[in-house]
RNA sequence: GGCGACAUAGCCAAGUGGUAAGGCGGAGGUCUGCAAAACCUUUACCCCCGGUUCGAAUCCGGGUGUCGCCUCCA
C-alpha cells in the first residue's frame, strides 16, 4: 500500500522506507556544465522532478539535492578551445540550465552544491581513504584501489574480472590496477586546480558526488539517482568510495532512468544527434516536452520522433480542453445542489485519484497515471455538462491541478488577455452570426486563426484559445 | 567477449498467473449554420519454439531481433 522503487542494486522493486520516517534525501545527478542541456539531458531531470513531487504529495519532507560538475575535463578542452575562462563558461551554462529546466518546469533543487565550491570536502575525503588505506597517490595523483572494496561491482553487477574481460579503454600505466580510478588529479598546463597535500589539482569526476551526498545528506542518501549510463562506472565508483570513507552505503534506492534515442540510437552529444529543448519550446508549448518524457516509463526507453511530439501534444490539448471547458462551466453554472448523478460522480473522483495514487506507488509509473487522468476525462465529459452543480465542477477542477501538479502538467496559466482589435472581431463576427451572415462569420473566424486564436463557438457562448 | 534491459494494434504505451488500460491516428455516426470541442461505435493471432499450470502477454528454458553499459556520457 506504499510506494515501491525498482531498486539498481538489487534489481527489484522494494518498499520505500526512509531512513528518517516522514523524510526523504535525494541526490540526483546534474549536469556537467559544459553545453546546453538536450533533451535526453532533460529526462531525468525531468523525472526526478515528477519523484520529488509525489514523494511531497505523499506527504514526505524532501530534501532534494542535484549538484552540477562545473570542473571536469570536457569543460576544460571546451573552454580552452574557445578561449575562455572554464570557470566563468561552467556558470554561464549553470544559467542555461536553469532557463532551460524552468521551462520544462523543473523546480530549483533545495541545493545546487558544486564541485568547485567542495573542494574542501573533497580534499578531506580523499585524505581519509588514503589514510584508511583505500586510495594511493602517486606523483600529485590519487586512485582509489577498486580491488580493496570486496563489494566492488555489485552496482552494475559486474564482477572485477568481468570488467578487467571487457576493458575497452588504454589503461593508464601510473595506476597499479586498470580498475582503479582517479580520486584526485595532478594540474596539468593550463588547467585550473586547487592546492592540496598532493599538490595543486582537481577533483575526479566521481568523488564530488560522494562528498557532496555526505555534506548535504548525511553518510547515506535515501534515494540517488541518474541516467542509467552513470550506473558503471559513474556510480559503482561513487558508492565504493563511499562505503570505504563512510562505512555506510551510499543511497539505499539507485534508481535510474532509461534512455531517450532518436532514430533508434541514444542521443548524445559525441554522436551529435541531439535536439535542445528551446528549440522544441519554439514549436510546441513547453508543456509538450514534458508530457511527452512522462508518456513512458521512466525505465523504459523512450524514441524521440517529431509525431510522437505532435502526438504528445494532441494528447495534452484533450486535456487542456477539459479543464478549459470546465472551467466555462464554473463561470455559468448558478446550481449549488447536487443531483444523484453527481453525487455518484464525486464520489468516483476518489477511485480516479486513487488509480492515479496507486500508478505512481509502483515505482512511479507516469504513463499509467496519465492514463487515470484521461479516464477522469471521458467520465467528466460523460456525466457533466454546463449547468453542473457549482460544488462539483470545483471539485473536478480541483483534482486535475492536484494531479497535475504532481506531474508538472497542466499548469495555472495567468489569465491570458485578448487585444482590442482581436476584441473588437470576436465581436464583430458575433453580429454577423446574429445575422446568419455566415460568409462574414468565417472570414473573421479565418482572419483569427491566421493570428493564432482559435474560436470555438458554444451553447455558453465564445470560447477562444491561442495555438 | 562479459553484464543488463527490452520485444503488446498503423504509431506510442500500461498491464508480473484468470482471459488485453489509456492516448494519438484511421473509419462510421451524434451534436453544430459550417467548424471546433465533446460523445457513441469501431480499430490486437501480446516476436518465435518448447515447458510449468485448470488457466500464461504475464512464470521457466531455448531461439531471433533491438537497445544500453563494459572507465567522456542523463
Amino acid at each position: 500500500m506504499g510506494i515501491r522503487i525498482h531498486n539498481t542494486l538489487t534489481r527489484r522493486k522494494e518498499d520505500f522506507r526512509p531512513i528518517e520516517p516522514g523524510h526523504v534525501g535525494i541526490y540526483v545527478c546534474g549536469p556537467t556544465v559544459w553545453d546546453y542541456m538536450h533533451i535526453g539531458n532533460a529526462r531525468p531531470f525531468v523525472f526526478f522532478d515528477v519523484v520529488r513531487r509525489y514523494l511531497r504529495y505523499r506527504g514526505y519532507i524532501v530534501r532534494y539535492v542535484q549538484n552540477f560538475t562545473d570542473v571536469d575535463d570536457k569543460i576544460i578542452n571546451r573552454a580552452n578551445q574557445l578561449g575562455l575562462d572554464p570557470m566563468v563558461m561552467a556558470e554561464d551554462y549553470i544559467k542555461a540550465y536553469f532557463e532551460d529546466a524552468g521551462a520544462l518546469g523543473v523546480a530549483a533543487a533545495d541545493v545546487h552544491p558544486r564541485a568547485s565550491l567542495h573542494i574542501e570536502e573533497i580534499i578531506a575525503m580523499v585524505q581519509d581513504l588514503i589514510a584508511k588505506g583505500y586510495a594511493y597517490e602517486i606523483d600529485g595523483d590519487v586512485y582509489f584501489s577498486a580491488a580493496k572494496d570486496p563489494q566492488y561491482g555489485s552496482l552494475s553487477g559486474q564482477s572485477l574480472d568481468d570488467l578487467k574481460a571487457g576493458a575497452r579503454v588504454e589503461i593508464d600505466e601510473r595506476k597499479r590496477a586498470p580498475e582503479d580510478f582517479a580520486l584526485w588529479k595532478k594540474q596539468k598546463p593550463g588547467e585550473p586546480a586547487w592546492p592540496s597535500p598532493w599538490g595543486p589539482g582537481r577533483p575526479g569526476w566521481h568523488i564530488e558526488c560522494s562528498a557532496m551526498v555526505r555534506e548535504h545528506l548525511g553518510r547515506t542518501a535515501d534515494i540517488h539517482g541518474g541516467g542509467s549510463d552513470l550506473i558503471f562506472p559513474h556510480h559503482e565508483n561513487e558508492a565504493a568510495q563511499s562505503r570505504a570513507a563512510n562505512g555506510a552505503p551510499l543511497a539505499n534506492y539507485w534508481v535510474h532512468n532509461a534512455f531517450l534515442n532518436i532514430d533508434g540510437e541514444k542521443m548524445s552529444k559525441s554522436l551529435g544527434n541531439f535536439i535542445v529543448p528551446r528549440e522544441i519550446m519554439k514549436r510546441y508549448r513547453p508543456e509538450t516536452l514534458r508530457f511527452f518524457l512522462l508518456s513512458a516509463h521512466y525505465r523504459s526507453p523512450l524514441n524521440f520522433t517529431e509525431d510522437q511530439l505532435k502526438a504528445a501534444d494532441a494528447s495534452l490539448e484533450r486535456l487542456h480542453n477539459a479543464l478549459a471547458v470546465l472551467e466555462q462551466w464554473q463561470a455559468v453554472t448558478s446550481r449549488e445542489v447536487m443531483d444523484d448523478e453527481e453525487r455518484k460522480l464525486l464520489g468516483r473522483l476518489t477511485a480516479h485519484r486513487e488509480r492515479f495514487i496507486a500508478a505512481m506507488d509502483d515505482d512511479f509509473n507516469t504513463a499509467d497515471a496519465i492514463s487515470a487522468l484521461f479516464e477522469l476525462t471521458r467520465d467528466v465529459h460523460a456525466t457533466m455538462g454546463p449547468g453542473s452543480s457549482k460544488e462539483l465542477v470545483g471539485a473536478v477542477i480541483g483534482l486535475y491541478h492536484e494531479l497535475g501538479d504532481i506531474l508538472g502538467l497542466l499548469r495555472r496559466e495567468a489569465p491570458a488577455t485578448l487585444d482590442d482589435e482581436v476584441e473588437r472581431l470576436i465581436t464583430e463576427r458575433q453580429e454577423a452570426r446574429r445575422r446568419r451572415d455566415w460568409a462574414e462569420s468565417d472570414r473573421i473566424r479565418d482572419e483569427l486563426a491566421g493570428r493564432g486564436i482559435i474560436l470555438e463557438d458554444t451553447p455558453q457562448g465564445i470560447r477562444w484559445k491561442r495555438k
